[in-house]
DNA sequence: TTTTGTTTGTCTACTCGTCAAACAAATTGC
DNA sequence: GCAATTTGTTTGACGAGTAGACAAACAAAA
């Protein structure tokens, strides 16, 4: 009604008025906040910073978040009071009065399972990323036979460890989006990650949350690595086929069906070999583990046992070796710059057993991402100790509510 | 001290009750909140719903929200005390009192500036999306003479319309990051866009954005598009080269230096023609209109005059134009597919000259997506007028301060 | 016309959570 | 022993959302 009210006169004189009112506006989602709401933001802040600074004082602790000693305290209480974190000794001491230090429980732990094709490490990772038991089974063919293992090792491994399990993570090879009504995509697995997924739920009673590999190593790099501002970044699985997982604006990017980052079945020549998923030229029949023996074959005539052993031998010095995994290479390095170019992350991260040989293989795969990139290329690094990170996802996966 | 207290007995039993503990942790960034963020977040809920459904009254946004009534009253009065909004009229009306209807205030509006190589669009958009006034310029191809061109334009319009402006907002071919420092990557613009950008701000005073054409789409596409809980969206700009702008988790992906979504330079041959950015074999350079331009001379041995014309043949029955654009539209859908594999969006939107052959060539371009893609494949469609939201993104340029 | 039921928008009391400042306790240096 | 410094807690003020009561406004039925 009062409309004529707000009739403006000179626009170019009264927008330098208009910016007075500095507030804009954002997505900040359709959820509405209450007043608990920055209560649990800053819960999970505090406990992040625990998480990663442990042993940390509630001093340390309001300096880092920004919040109030008071605020932090009050926190701090809760935290102890669910038994995620205890009050302990030992850390850096200032000149005053001598801080109480913060530590997370590893008490609490969880069960990781590393799922391959072949071969499941099943383990048990305490809250701060700790291995604190870890055995490898090798599967039986048979489908259900592979599913009651698995089974019967979580519940040993669960008898076996005096701990507070809050829940089972598992890695798996393919997309096993949790979504009720959605499809799983695990073309390599024999038999039902479903299946699995119900079974060790009724056999334990514990929350079981699965997750791609690659997925899972974001996960992990994000919260034990040491880089605090990751925003940005993207993670290569190179095994038996190529999966990417990736990480921006503090997300995991899963896309529809969780299928996002299957670059692997991007294709990079019109002709080519085909692929299991139905295509031909997939970039995956030319860069992975599988490329690399297939090179090998057609460069010897002999055929190498497995992936591990064509590395050793590369690795020992056989031409041959080395100019199969070099071609395999030369193609990792082309569509790690396709990756670069389509997300321009900070930093790509590869993970798989070509990092073994990452002192003779990085630096051809590096120069081949960089070879005509654009400005804005991502740093390359090889993924430490794979298997530790894959376990470790684990963690995450379990606690993990909103970024999972 | 007391982490003895904490000691569990039998973890396995001691599994269920810890699932008492429902609250996990979520990575929400690293700043932390005060008891004024969720008023933040309310004031941006509610005034994104008044944007998307006005004329609405307080108890509907009460109702959309879930927001107590009260609550929203409060917000409302700022929002209405600031001028964003304001009480009017007309409405659905339900059998008890009459609401009062909210209405966004159409007297804020933005220039918008729509930037090709060769002509530029000067438009005066509200805060509704509605394009008030609109301006075509054809810039001199000196540099100097073109910046001072618009500059005159932008202060001839603003001085025409009795408006409140509250900036401007650029839409420009290639990647204008923002950030000081950062570089700025136009490669076909022959005048800085900085250089813009600081003269326009000196002569209106205005807060001056400057966005990516594919990332303005995206923008438009979220801000006025009907649908509502769009999370994933993916805009494919069609015209000199390819270029995408990426929508996930609510967000933009930008990507280091503004430079994701450059898929256009993703090398999708090994052998090719060669390609503005130094390299050989990139999508652009097969599917893009010059593409199409080239298929035309290659297969006819005439050279079209531009793209428009070359559509205009085809769209008239031209055997040779039509079969040109075809082959374009096939390497359209192959690269479609690839974007698709490698972020798997609910849907891909097609922005450019193409959109208006759609009924012609999008068949072809779909299948080509479809063939032999992963599950979760995209929605495909065209763009509904391009010009219209690439001058609507100025106003989500110049209002969001969260996601730009 | 009157009555009844519905709907809107405001008001008030209450709760939650952060902040700021004061304060006590603990520790080092002089 | 005393001052300076640092930690962690306590207290009150303030901002913000919730829940429920309430009056006003209106439509439909009596």
């Amino acid at each position: 009604m009062n409309a004529s009210k707000s009739t403006v006169k000179s626009a170019a004189k009264r927008s330098g008025m208009s910016r007075t009112t500095t507030t804009r506006f954002a997505f900040t989602g359709n959820r509405s906040a209450s007043n608990k709401t920055p209560r649990e933001i800053n819960r999970n802040l505090v406990f992040n910073l625990i998480r990663t600074r442990q042993p940390v004082s509630r001093a340390d602790l309001a300096r880092l978040s920004g919040l109030q000693r008071s605020t932090v305290s009050l926190i701090v209480e809760i935290l102890i009071r669910e038994r995620w974190i205890f009050e302990g000794s030992t850390g850096r001491l200032p000149r005053g009065r001598r801080p109480t230090f913060l530590h997370l429980n590893d008490q609490r732990a969880v069960v990781a399972l590393d799922i391959h094709t072949s071969q499941t490490t099943v383990a048990v990772v305490d809250l701060g990323g700790k291995i604190v038991a870890q055995n490898i089974v090798v599967l039986p063919d048979d489908p259900r036979k592979a599913v009651t293992t698995i089974v019967r090792e979580v519940k040993k491994v669960l008898a076996k460890n005096d701990r507070s399990f809050d829940g089972i993570g598992i890695s798996v090879p393919g997309r096993p989006e949790p979504n009720p009504g959605h499809p799983v995509f695990t073309p390599r697995l024999k038999w039902s990650v479903v299946d699995l997924q119900t079974r060790l739920l009724r056999a334990t009673g514990l929350r079981v949350k699965m997750e791609n590999v690659a997925n899972g190593c974001v996960l992990s790099e994000v919260w034990f690595g040491d880089s605090d501002g990751v925003h940005d970044l993207v993670v290569v699985n190179v095994s038996e086929g190529i999966g990417a997982g990736i990480f921006v604006n503090g997300r995991i990017l899963r896309g529809k069906e969780g299928m996002a980052g299957e670059f692997g079945h991007i294709q990079i020549e019109s002709e080519g070999p085909s692929c299991a998923c139905g295509g031909t030229g997939c970039w995956e029949s030319f860069a992975s583990n599988r490329a690399g023996l297939r090179y090998y074959q057609e460069m010897s005539g002999k055929m190498a046992p497995s992936f591990e052993a064509l590395l050793r031998l590369a690795l020992s010095g056989d031409a041959v070796a080395v100019a199969a995994i070099e071609k395999m290479s030369q193609y990792l390095g082309r569509g790690l710059r396709m990756v670069g170019a389509a997300l321009a992350p900070t930093e790509i991260v590869v993970v798989g057993e070509i990092t073994n040989g990452w002192y003779l293989f990085g630096p051809t795969i590096e120069a081949e991402m960089k070879h005509n990139s654009l400005p804005g290329s991502p740093r390359l690094r090889p993924s430490v100790e794979a298997s530790t990170a894959r376990l470790r996802s684990a963690v995450a996966l379990v606690m993990n509510e909103g970024s999972l």
